[in-house]
DNA sequence: GTCTATAGGCGGATAGAC
DNA sequence: GTCTATCCGCCTATAGAC
Protein backbone atom coordinates (compact mmCIF):
# COMPACT_ATOMS: atom_id res chain seq x y z
CA UNK A 1 0.00 0.00 0.00
CA UNK A 2 1.38 3.55 -0.75
CA UNK A 3 2.04 5.72 1.27
CA UNK A 4 -0.73 8.58 -0.11
CA UNK A 5 -3.38 5.44 0.76
CA UNK A 6 -1.87 4.98 3.77
CA UNK A 7 -1.90 7.99 4.88
CA UNK A 8 -5.92 8.67 3.69
CA UNK A 9 -7.09 5.51 5.74
CA UNK A 10 -5.13 6.07 9.29
CA UNK A 11 -6.18 9.78 8.50
CA UNK A 12 -10.10 8.34 8.18
CA UNK A 13 -9.86 6.15 11.41
CA UNK A 14 -8.36 9.57 13.73
CA UNK A 15 -10.91 12.42 12.41
CA UNK A 16 -13.85 9.70 12.84
CA UNK A 17 -13.25 8.60 16.29
CA UNK A 18 -12.17 12.58 17.34
CA UNK A 19 -13.21 14.55 14.61
CA UNK A 20 -11.19 17.43 12.58
CA UNK A 21 -9.52 19.53 15.43
CA UNK A 22 -8.76 17.19 17.96
CA UNK A 23 -6.53 15.09 15.53
CA UNK A 24 -2.92 16.66 14.75
CA UNK A 25 -1.04 16.43 11.76
CA UNK A 26 1.60 14.75 14.50
CA UNK A 27 -1.18 11.94 15.17
CA UNK A 28 -1.70 10.97 11.63
CA UNK A 29 2.08 11.10 11.07
CA UNK A 30 3.08 8.93 14.21
CA UNK A 31 0.31 6.36 13.04
CA UNK A 32 1.51 6.04 9.33
CA UNK A 33 5.15 5.52 10.56
CA UNK A 34 6.40 9.03 9.17
CA UNK A 35 7.14 12.42 10.23
CA UNK A 36 4.60 15.05 10.44
CA UNK A 37 6.39 17.39 7.75
CA UNK A 38 6.33 14.40 4.99
CA UNK A 39 2.43 14.75 5.00
CA UNK A 40 2.96 17.71 3.70
CA UNK A 41 4.79 16.55 0.70
CA UNK A 42 1.08 14.74 -0.46
CA UNK A 43 -1.22 16.92 1.07
CA UNK A 44 -1.37 20.70 0.92
CA UNK A 45 -2.38 21.58 4.42
CA UNK A 46 -4.53 19.68 7.08
CA UNK A 47 -8.02 21.02 5.24
CA UNK A 48 -7.26 19.24 2.29
CA UNK A 49 -6.37 16.11 3.56
CA UNK A 50 -9.38 16.26 5.54
CA UNK A 51 -11.47 17.10 2.22
CA UNK A 52 -9.28 14.13 0.42
CA UNK A 53 -10.32 11.34 3.33
CA UNK A 54 -13.70 12.38 3.24
CA UNK A 55 -14.15 11.89 -0.54
CA UNK A 56 -11.98 8.75 -0.25
CA UNK A 57 -14.47 7.21 2.05
CA UNK A 58 -17.98 8.52 0.83
CA UNK A 59 -16.94 7.73 -3.13
CA UNK A 60 -16.20 3.69 -2.05
CA UNK A 61 -19.91 3.49 -0.50
CA UNK A 62 -22.28 4.04 -3.83
CA UNK A 63 -20.60 1.10 -5.55
CA UNK A 64 -21.99 -1.34 -3.44
CA UNK A 65 -25.38 0.22 -3.09
CA UNK A 66 -25.74 0.80 -6.82
CA UNK A 67 -25.73 -2.56 -7.25
CA UNK A 68 -28.93 -4.19 -5.87
CA UNK A 69 -31.09 -1.24 -7.28
CA UNK A 70 -30.59 -2.52 -10.98
CA UNK A 71 -31.61 -6.18 -10.33
CA UNK A 72 -34.74 -7.88 -11.34
CA UNK A 73 -36.44 -8.51 -8.20
CA UNK A 74 -39.84 -6.89 -6.92
CA UNK A 75 -39.67 -3.70 -5.59
CA UNK A 76 -40.17 -4.63 -1.87
CA UNK A 77 -37.41 -7.37 -2.35
CA UNK A 78 -35.08 -4.65 -3.45
CA UNK A 79 -36.08 -2.59 -0.46
CA UNK A 80 -35.69 -5.29 1.64
CA UNK A 81 -32.45 -6.11 0.50
CA UNK A 82 -31.03 -2.50 0.05
CA UNK A 83 -32.08 -2.01 3.73
CA UNK A 84 -30.17 -5.25 4.49
CA UNK A 85 -27.27 -3.78 2.43
CA UNK A 86 -27.15 -0.15 4.23
CA UNK A 87 -27.45 -1.58 7.82
CA UNK A 88 -24.50 -4.12 7.44
CA UNK A 89 -22.67 -0.83 6.50
CA UNK A 90 -23.62 1.46 9.16
CA UNK A 91 -23.02 -1.57 11.94
CA UNK A 92 -19.82 -2.56 10.02
CA UNK A 93 -18.24 0.74 8.90
CA UNK A 94 -18.28 2.78 12.27
CA UNK A 95 -15.56 5.18 9.85
CA UNK A 96 -18.34 6.40 7.54
CA UNK A 97 -20.50 6.35 10.07
CA UNK A 98 -19.23 8.51 12.22
CA UNK A 99 -17.31 10.80 9.45
CA UNK A 100 -21.16 11.85 8.28
CA UNK A 101 -22.87 12.44 11.26
CA UNK A 102 -19.80 14.68 12.22
CA UNK A 103 -20.08 16.57 8.61
CA UNK A 104 -23.84 16.71 9.78
CA UNK A 105 -23.01 18.98 12.80
CA UNK A 106 -21.53 21.34 10.56
CA UNK A 107 -24.16 23.69 9.73
CA UNK A 108 -22.42 25.12 6.41
CA UNK A 109 -24.44 24.45 3.25
CA UNK A 110 -21.36 24.09 1.26
CA UNK A 111 -20.61 20.67 3.66
CA UNK A 112 -23.92 19.31 3.67
CA UNK A 113 -23.74 20.08 -0.27
CA UNK A 114 -21.21 18.08 -0.78
CA UNK A 115 -22.26 15.48 1.84
CA UNK A 116 -25.37 15.02 0.13
CA UNK A 117 -24.07 14.63 -3.00
CA UNK A 118 -20.63 12.26 -2.35
CA UNK A 119 -22.76 10.26 -0.04
CA UNK A 120 -26.74 9.94 -0.24
CA UNK A 121 -28.37 12.12 -3.77
CA UNK A 122 -27.20 8.75 -5.72
CA UNK A 123 -28.55 5.85 -3.77
CA UNK A 124 -31.79 8.05 -2.66
CA UNK A 125 -32.93 8.73 -6.30
CA UNK A 126 -32.66 4.86 -6.75
CA UNK A 127 -34.26 4.46 -3.50
CA UNK A 128 -37.22 7.16 -5.14
CA UNK A 129 -38.37 5.32 -8.09
CA UNK A 130 -38.68 1.84 -5.81
CA UNK A 131 -40.54 3.68 -3.26
CA UNK A 132 -42.39 5.50 -6.00
CA UNK A 133 -43.59 1.64 -7.57
CA UNK A 134 -44.46 0.42 -3.89
CA UNK A 135 -46.62 3.31 -3.40
CA UNK A 136 -46.65 6.59 -5.62
CA UNK A 137 -48.70 9.10 -3.76
CA UNK A 138 -46.67 8.71 -0.54
CA UNK A 139 -44.55 11.56 0.49
CA UNK A 140 -41.37 10.00 -0.42
CA UNK A 141 -38.86 12.60 0.71
CA UNK A 142 -39.85 12.00 3.86
CA UNK A 143 -39.87 8.48 3.98
CA UNK A 144 -36.56 8.38 2.35
CA UNK A 145 -35.38 10.63 4.89
CA UNK A 146 -36.89 8.56 7.92
CA UNK A 147 -35.30 5.59 6.32
CA UNK A 148 -31.58 7.53 6.15
CA UNK A 149 -32.45 8.81 9.98
CA UNK A 150 -33.15 5.04 10.83
CA UNK A 151 -30.27 3.57 9.13
CA UNK A 152 -27.74 6.13 10.85
CA UNK A 153 -28.90 6.37 14.46
CA UNK A 154 -30.31 2.47 15.22
CA UNK A 155 -26.43 1.73 14.61
CA UNK A 156 -24.78 5.57 16.10
CA UNK A 157 -26.63 4.25 19.39
CA UNK A 158 -24.98 0.62 19.63
CA UNK A 159 -22.83 1.39 22.94
CA UNK A 160 -26.13 3.69 24.37
CA UNK A 161 -29.15 0.85 23.93
CA UNK A 162 -28.38 -0.67 27.32
CA UNK A 163 -29.16 2.68 29.19
CA UNK A 164 -32.26 2.88 27.74
CA UNK A 165 -35.53 1.48 28.83
CA UNK A 166 -36.66 -2.01 27.17
CA UNK A 167 -33.03 -3.02 25.51
CA UNK A 168 -32.48 -6.62 24.57
CA UNK A 169 -30.01 -8.30 23.10
CA UNK A 170 -31.51 -8.49 19.71
CA UNK A 171 -31.55 -4.96 19.37
CA UNK A 172 -27.61 -5.68 18.84
CA UNK A 173 -28.51 -7.35 16.00
CA UNK A 174 -27.58 -6.37 12.35
CA UNK A 175 -30.23 -8.60 10.79
CA UNK A 176 -33.16 -7.77 13.69
CA UNK A 177 -32.58 -3.95 13.15
CA UNK A 178 -32.57 -4.27 9.92
CA UNK A 179 -35.84 -6.56 9.13
CA UNK A 180 -37.71 -4.11 11.66
CA UNK A 181 -36.70 -0.79 9.56
CA UNK A 182 -37.54 -2.34 6.49
CA UNK A 183 -40.85 -3.20 8.58
CA UNK A 184 -41.18 0.36 9.23
CA UNK A 185 -40.84 1.27 6.26
CA UNK A 186 -43.12 -0.37 4.45
CA UNK A 187 -45.89 0.44 7.10
CA UNK A 188 -45.07 4.16 6.77
CA UNK A 189 -45.53 3.14 2.98
CA UNK A 190 -48.74 1.41 2.13
CA UNK A 191 -51.10 2.75 4.88
CA UNK B 1 -28.13 37.76 34.75
CA UNK B 2 -25.02 36.78 36.76
CA UNK B 3 -21.85 36.13 35.49
CA UNK B 4 -21.42 32.62 35.79
CA UNK B 5 -24.99 31.71 34.13
CA UNK B 6 -23.58 33.64 31.23
CA UNK B 7 -20.73 31.84 30.88
CA UNK B 8 -23.21 28.69 30.86
CA UNK B 9 -24.84 30.09 28.07
CA UNK B 10 -22.01 31.57 25.52
CA UNK B 11 -20.54 28.09 26.59
CA UNK B 12 -23.40 26.14 25.12
CA UNK B 13 -23.85 27.99 21.70
CA UNK B 14 -20.18 28.02 20.99
CA UNK B 15 -19.80 24.45 22.23
CA UNK B 16 -22.85 23.15 20.31
CA UNK B 17 -22.04 25.18 17.21
CA UNK B 18 -18.08 23.98 17.13
CA UNK B 19 -17.12 21.12 19.46
CA UNK B 20 -15.35 21.27 22.40
CA UNK B 21 -12.30 21.04 20.91
CA UNK B 22 -12.79 23.97 18.52
CA UNK B 23 -13.26 26.44 21.11
CA UNK B 24 -10.57 27.93 23.49
CA UNK B 25 -11.94 29.13 26.18
CA UNK B 26 -10.24 32.64 25.12
CA UNK B 27 -13.27 32.49 22.72
CA UNK B 28 -15.63 31.89 25.25
CA UNK B 29 -14.44 34.61 27.45
CA UNK B 30 -14.94 36.98 24.76
CA UNK B 31 -18.41 36.10 24.01
CA UNK B 32 -18.82 37.05 27.86
CA UNK B 33 -17.35 40.20 27.77
CA UNK B 34 -14.37 39.05 30.29
CA UNK B 35 -10.87 37.70 29.94
CA UNK B 36 -9.86 33.99 29.89
CA UNK B 37 -8.22 34.13 33.33
CA UNK B 38 -11.64 34.90 35.29
CA UNK B 39 -13.01 31.74 33.72
CA UNK B 40 -11.69 29.95 36.06
CA UNK B 41 -12.76 31.55 39.36
CA UNK B 42 -15.76 29.52 38.12
CA UNK B 43 -14.77 26.98 36.67
CA UNK B 44 -11.54 24.66 37.55
CA UNK B 45 -11.11 23.63 33.79
CA UNK B 46 -12.28 23.71 30.35
CA UNK B 47 -13.47 19.91 30.78
CA UNK B 48 -15.30 21.28 33.88
CA UNK B 49 -17.03 24.05 32.33
CA UNK B 50 -18.08 22.08 29.38
CA UNK B 51 -19.39 19.12 32.14
CA UNK B 52 -21.22 22.30 33.40
CA UNK B 53 -22.45 23.31 30.10
CA UNK B 54 -24.12 19.86 29.29
CA UNK B 55 -25.72 19.25 32.33
CA UNK B 56 -27.13 22.96 32.26
CA UNK B 57 -28.56 22.67 28.92
CA UNK B 58 -29.67 18.51 29.40
CA UNK B 59 -31.63 19.42 32.83
CA UNK B 60 -33.87 22.39 31.24
CA UNK B 61 -35.16 19.34 28.44
CA UNK B 62 -37.27 17.23 30.98
CA UNK B 63 -39.81 19.45 33.29
CA UNK B 64 -41.32 20.79 29.99
CA UNK B 65 -41.99 17.12 28.34
CA UNK B 66 -43.44 15.74 31.46
CA UNK B 67 -46.06 17.89 31.89
CA UNK B 68 -47.62 16.39 29.04
CA UNK B 69 -47.25 13.07 29.92
CA UNK B 70 -49.38 12.63 33.43
CA UNK B 71 -52.49 14.93 31.14
CA UNK B 72 -55.62 12.79 31.21
CA UNK B 73 -55.59 12.61 27.14
CA UNK B 74 -55.46 9.03 25.78
CA UNK B 75 -52.73 7.70 24.84
CA UNK B 76 -52.90 8.55 21.39
CA UNK B 77 -53.93 12.16 22.08
CA UNK B 78 -50.60 11.83 24.55
CA UNK B 79 -48.29 10.55 22.20
CA UNK B 80 -49.22 13.08 19.35
CA UNK B 81 -48.85 15.87 21.56
CA UNK B 82 -45.31 14.61 22.95
CA UNK B 83 -44.31 14.45 18.76
CA UNK B 84 -45.12 17.71 18.86
CA UNK B 85 -43.55 18.91 22.10
CA UNK B 86 -40.26 17.50 20.96
CA UNK B 87 -40.48 18.26 17.58
CA UNK B 88 -40.82 21.66 18.67
CA UNK B 89 -38.16 21.61 21.07
CA UNK B 90 -35.51 20.10 18.40
CA UNK B 91 -36.55 22.53 15.68
CA UNK B 92 -35.75 25.59 17.68
CA UNK B 93 -32.83 24.36 19.99
CA UNK B 94 -30.53 24.05 17.83
CA UNK B 95 -27.94 24.20 20.58
CA UNK B 96 -29.40 21.35 22.40
CA UNK B 97 -30.00 19.36 19.50
CA UNK B 98 -26.40 19.98 18.26
CA UNK B 99 -24.88 18.85 21.73
CA UNK B 100 -27.10 15.66 21.99
CA UNK B 101 -25.49 14.97 18.73
CA UNK B 102 -21.78 15.81 19.94
CA UNK B 103 -22.33 13.44 22.67
CA UNK B 104 -23.60 10.80 20.52
CA UNK B 105 -20.46 10.75 19.04
CA UNK B 106 -18.49 10.21 21.62
CA UNK B 107 -18.01 6.38 21.99
CA UNK B 108 -17.02 6.68 25.53
CA UNK B 109 -19.50 4.34 27.41
CA UNK B 110 -19.12 7.16 30.68
CA UNK B 111 -20.36 9.72 28.59
CA UNK B 112 -23.44 7.35 27.05
CA UNK B 113 -24.61 6.49 30.15
CA UNK B 114 -24.66 10.53 31.02
CA UNK B 115 -26.21 11.34 27.98
CA UNK B 116 -28.72 8.71 28.18
CA UNK B 117 -30.04 9.09 31.97
CA UNK B 118 -29.87 12.65 32.26
CA UNK B 119 -31.82 13.58 28.73
CA UNK B 120 -33.29 10.26 27.83
CA UNK B 121 -34.09 8.12 30.13
CA UNK B 122 -36.84 9.54 31.64
CA UNK B 123 -39.28 10.45 28.85
CA UNK B 124 -38.13 7.04 27.75
CA UNK B 125 -39.79 5.44 30.57
CA UNK B 126 -43.12 8.03 30.10
CA UNK B 127 -43.07 7.28 26.60
CA UNK B 128 -43.05 3.29 26.98
CA UNK B 129 -46.08 3.91 29.30
CA UNK B 130 -48.12 5.18 26.51
CA UNK B 131 -46.66 2.96 23.72
CA UNK B 132 -47.56 0.05 25.69
CA UNK B 133 -51.32 1.01 25.81
CA UNK B 134 -51.76 1.59 22.41
CA UNK B 135 -49.78 -2.20 21.98
CA UNK B 136 -48.35 -3.83 24.55
CA UNK B 137 -46.75 -6.48 21.84
CA UNK B 138 -44.80 -4.42 19.71
CA UNK B 139 -41.13 -3.94 20.17
CA UNK B 140 -41.16 -0.90 22.36
CA UNK B 141 -37.65 -0.31 22.95
CA UNK B 142 -37.37 -0.40 18.76
CA UNK B 143 -40.49 1.87 18.40
CA UNK B 144 -38.78 4.30 21.10
CA UNK B 145 -35.22 4.81 19.74
CA UNK B 146 -36.89 5.05 16.42
CA UNK B 147 -39.06 8.02 17.11
CA UNK B 148 -36.03 9.68 19.23
CA UNK B 149 -33.55 9.13 15.81
CA UNK B 150 -36.59 10.57 13.74
CA UNK B 151 -37.38 13.56 16.20
CA UNK B 152 -33.40 14.61 16.33
CA UNK B 153 -32.44 13.41 12.62
CA UNK B 154 -35.25 15.17 10.89
CA UNK B 155 -34.31 18.93 12.13
CA UNK B 156 -30.62 18.00 12.22
CA UNK B 157 -31.39 17.86 8.22
CA UNK B 158 -33.24 20.97 8.12
CA UNK B 159 -30.22 22.97 5.62
CA UNK B 160 -29.64 19.78 3.82
CA UNK B 161 -33.51 19.31 2.85
CA UNK B 162 -33.13 20.95 -0.24
CA UNK B 163 -29.63 19.15 -1.98
CA UNK B 164 -32.13 15.22 -1.33
CA UNK B 165 -34.69 14.34 -3.78
CA UNK B 166 -37.98 15.49 -3.56
CA UNK B 167 -37.73 18.36 -0.76
CA UNK B 168 -40.65 20.79 -0.30
CA UNK B 169 -41.69 23.63 1.69
CA UNK B 170 -43.82 21.55 3.26
CA UNK B 171 -40.53 19.35 4.91
CA UNK B 172 -39.04 22.88 6.54
CA UNK B 173 -42.48 22.84 8.47
CA UNK B 174 -42.68 21.64 12.05
CA UNK B 175 -46.19 20.88 12.59
CA UNK B 176 -45.51 18.95 9.26
CA UNK B 177 -42.99 16.98 10.44
CA UNK B 178 -44.50 15.91 13.56
CA UNK B 179 -47.63 14.97 11.99
CA UNK B 180 -45.82 12.43 9.70
CA UNK B 181 -43.21 11.38 13.04
CA UNK B 182 -46.76 10.74 14.54
CA UNK B 183 -48.41 8.82 11.96
CA UNK B 184 -45.18 6.68 11.28
CA UNK B 185 -45.06 5.56 14.69
CA UNK B 186 -48.24 4.91 15.08
CA UNK B 187 -48.37 2.70 11.10
CA UNK B 188 -45.34 1.27 13.09
CA UNK B 189 -47.43 -0.02 16.50
CA UNK B 190 -50.37 -0.74 15.27
CA UNK B 191 -50.23 -3.45 12.26
C1' DG C 1 10.08 11.64 -0.42
C1' DT C 2 11.60 11.74 4.02
C1' DC C 3 14.00 13.78 7.41
C1' DT C 4 15.73 17.59 11.26
C1' DA C 5 15.28 22.06 12.79
C1' DT C 6 12.66 25.76 13.56
C1' DA C 7 9.56 29.60 12.95
C1' DG C 8 5.46 31.76 14.69
C1' DG C 9 1.12 31.44 16.76
C1' DC C 10 -2.33 29.83 19.84
C1' DG C 11 -3.74 26.69 23.41
C1' DG C 12 -4.78 25.83 28.73
C1' DA C 13 -3.61 27.22 32.93
C1' DT C 14 -1.34 29.90 36.99
C1' DA C 15 0.67 33.88 39.86
C1' DG C 16 -0.10 37.80 41.88
C1' DA C 17 -1.68 42.85 41.71
C1' DC C 18 -5.86 45.49 42.37
C1' DG D 1 -13.85 38.52 41.06
C1' DT D 2 -11.39 40.47 37.48
C1' DC D 3 -7.40 41.88 35.60
C1' DT D 4 -2.20 41.75 33.34
C1' DA D 5 1.65 39.17 32.62
C1' DT D 6 3.51 35.02 31.75
C1' DC D 7 4.80 29.98 31.52
C1' DC D 8 5.12 26.25 28.68
C1' DG D 9 3.60 23.03 25.53
C1' DC D 10 1.52 21.82 21.26
C1' DC D 11 -0.10 23.27 16.93
C1' DT D 12 0.38 24.01 11.62
C1' DA D 13 3.48 24.82 8.33
C1' DT D 14 8.03 25.86 6.03
C1' DA D 15 13.16 25.69 4.90
C1' DG D 16 16.58 23.15 3.55
C1' DA D 17 19.75 18.88 4.08
C1' DC D 18 20.03 14.11 2.47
Amino acid sequence: MQTYDRILAHSAELFSEKGFEAVSMRDIAKACGIKAPSLYNHFKDKQSLYQATLKSVFDQHNEQLIAVLVGEQSAEEKLEEVIRLSACKMAEDTIFRQLILRELLQNDPQKLQFLAETVMAESCKQLEKILRQINPDSDLHFTITTLLGMTLFHFQIGNMRDFLPGSQSKHHQTDYLAEQIFKTTLKSLKA
